[in-house]
DNA sequence: AATTACTGTGCAAGCGTTTGTACATTTGAT
DNA sequence: ATCAAATGTACAAACGCTTGCACAGTAATT
């Protein structure tokens, strides 16, 4: 059906070995050669068949992605388009290609692992997961298969991936709301069990200690999900807390976007002008409330392409490092 | 290294071909032996080797998505990654994977399609694109390589595709807004050369003509981008324009919550509070402004669905159809 | 009892590459 | 002139699977 490299080495009058040398650019074939069968390779329009290259080379030059849909982030929230994005960037560069798979829990994460691992469908994995006790992880490092994770996982050490510094950047954004006259700051994380909320937490608090502010539970929710409704959720609670005249918060730091638009809805409909938020993502529509002072910007094109190019580089065994922190940015509303 | 085929034959006592169609479940072998060998495989944890599997049957079971991020709409409208979460949904369904690609412009896309196509990667390809004239669906075609299309083509007949009905969507906007008393009513459209510019365009006027009001072109902007910049300049372009005051529109029908997030921006800033908006895509952000009543959701992870769905079916051999519109649903404000 | 028709299995030839090794041929040194 | 080394190419065996065909063995038909 398609040209394959014996009808190249027919044209060129030389061999298939010699054919392939040539497109490897060995130096054991002369000039001459090499010439007459590029010649040959141009006019029969010949591309090499990946899979055969595959199965002789026992690579496929190919990553694979693992998503999760359980939350509704994947779609709502542009961090992941954009880490991928970077990711078929580097990968595109060095000559690999991309393989993403959604999976519905944690259960199918896993199997999917083990399918492209066990049909050696792909040469690595990435996971964009920061789970504490993550299967996958574990999975993989039994495997000794070559994975990174974007998201910083449990054991730090044995395992590649790349991260924000989240504690830094909430460490940040608290130390700039307090630079702007506030103190009662109250804070609402991300989901529990995950590296990233730990982390953002404890910035939080560094910074209201450093500071010597003190912090009232009832005006803080570290346990939750990245979603508008649990921003909603957490103000509403906030707002029929007895106590609420006594620990009003000024200024909300939040951990996503979407959380801190589910605040200012209730603000918006309660009518209350006096509290300004902070979000995270810098998504294009947080920035339209005025409410919305500032939102970290964690460069998630630089976390997919950082991860696949520790990914592709160890693969290749020019080993880069380990892992890399990606440095936030703290936007602040004009 | 890993068990192959062979071990297995071996553990088992029978030939190699012996255990590929007990893997097929093949009518040929009996039960005995089919309990035997699958008894092995369990034993072993044997997995085929798909690039293996691939070369053997000249298909990769593999679909290949060309994404393109020349615009910034691939990151910042949830739509694309909701249409790859259904394309990934039908595929694994149908033991297939998803390979994607993001490139930089309209070359780029091409010259990863042809790539797709002459390394034999991909049974077939899923393009995000609805370019009048779009090299790479002539290229496809030429080389008769199966594809399907989200977005409506030029030539509807012969190639697969799957859309919205994009011109009944606005067309029931546009009825929408009159019914709500509005007479006056501006247009921001999408980017020329696309269909989907051209359909939402053509329902909104076809709503006004049906109901006998008259469109002014001052409030008409049916050349630009899906961007919130364009809504942006579209509004102050309009209010900038000497005869504002007699064309004002009272609703402004967008072709994207961004573009619409735009125009709201601008109406802020002035201070004008009697225009409302609607917008595209239903995005969590846009109905949390009060100006933007209704929003019209494309149901994207559905858009994705079918267009993986046309695409295998077709690879398949089991033809199910040659275009799916899949029906658009008008999200109205509580 | 001999022929025919199944049934279940194995053999071996692919699929299109890569790569270790062997084999000519040329070159340079003796 | 002879031999060793260097150079350029071809041969053939992988890689792990699928599949057409042949071939036993058994069952059914005359």
């Amino acid at each position: 059906m398609s040209v394959t490299l014996n009808d190249v080495a027919r044209a060129a009058g030389v061999s298939a070995s010699t054919v392939s040398r040539v497109l490897s650019d060995s130096p054991r074939i002369s000039a001459e050669t090499k010439e007459r069968v590029r010649k040959a390779i141009k006019e029969l329009n010949y591309f090499p068949n990946s899979v055969a290259r595959s199965l002789a080379r026992n690579s496929t030059k190919t990553v694979g992605l693992i998503l999760n849909t359980e939350s509704q982030t994947l779609t709502r929230n542009p961090f992941f388009i954009q880490a991928m994005v970077g990711i078929s960037i580097y990968a595109q560069a060095n000559g690999y290609d991309v393989m993403f798979s959604c999976n519905k829990n944690e259960d199918e994460d896993l199997n999917t692992a083990m399918r492209f691992v066990s049909s050696r469908r792909v040469d690595g994995i990435i996971l964009f997961t920061s789970r504490t006790d993550d299967k996958c992880i574990y999975y993989l490092k039994r495997q000794e298969f070559p994975f990174s994770v974007i998201g910083r996982p449990d054991d730090t050490d044995s395992v590649m991936w790349v991260d924000n510094d989240n504690f830094q950047a909430t460490y940040q954004v608290t130390v700039y709301l307090i630079t702007k006259g506030h103190s009662k700051i109250s804070f609402i994380g991300g989901p529990p069990g995950h590296n990233v909320s730990k982390d953002r937490f404890d910035g939080y608090k560094r910074a209201m200690s450093v500071y010597g502010f003190s912090i009232s539970d009832s005006i803080v929710f570290s346990n939750g999900d990245f979603s508008e409704e649990f921003g909603y959720e957490c103000m509403r609670t906030m707002l029929s807390s007895p106590d609420f005249n006594i620990n009003k918060p000024t200024a909300i730091v939040t951990s996503d976007d979407m959380q801190a638009l589910g605040v200012i809805k209730v603000l918006n409909e309660k009518n209350i002008p006096d509290i300004v938020v902070t979000g995270f993502n810098n998504t294009p529509v947080g920035m339209y409330h005025s409410r919305m002072i500032a939102s970290v910007d964690v460069n998630a094109k630089d976390l997919g392409y950082y991860a696949a190019k520790l990914l592709i580089d160890s693969i290749k065994g020019e080993k880069t490092g380990s892992h890399y922190i990606v440095p936030t940015e703290l936007v602040k509303k004009a």
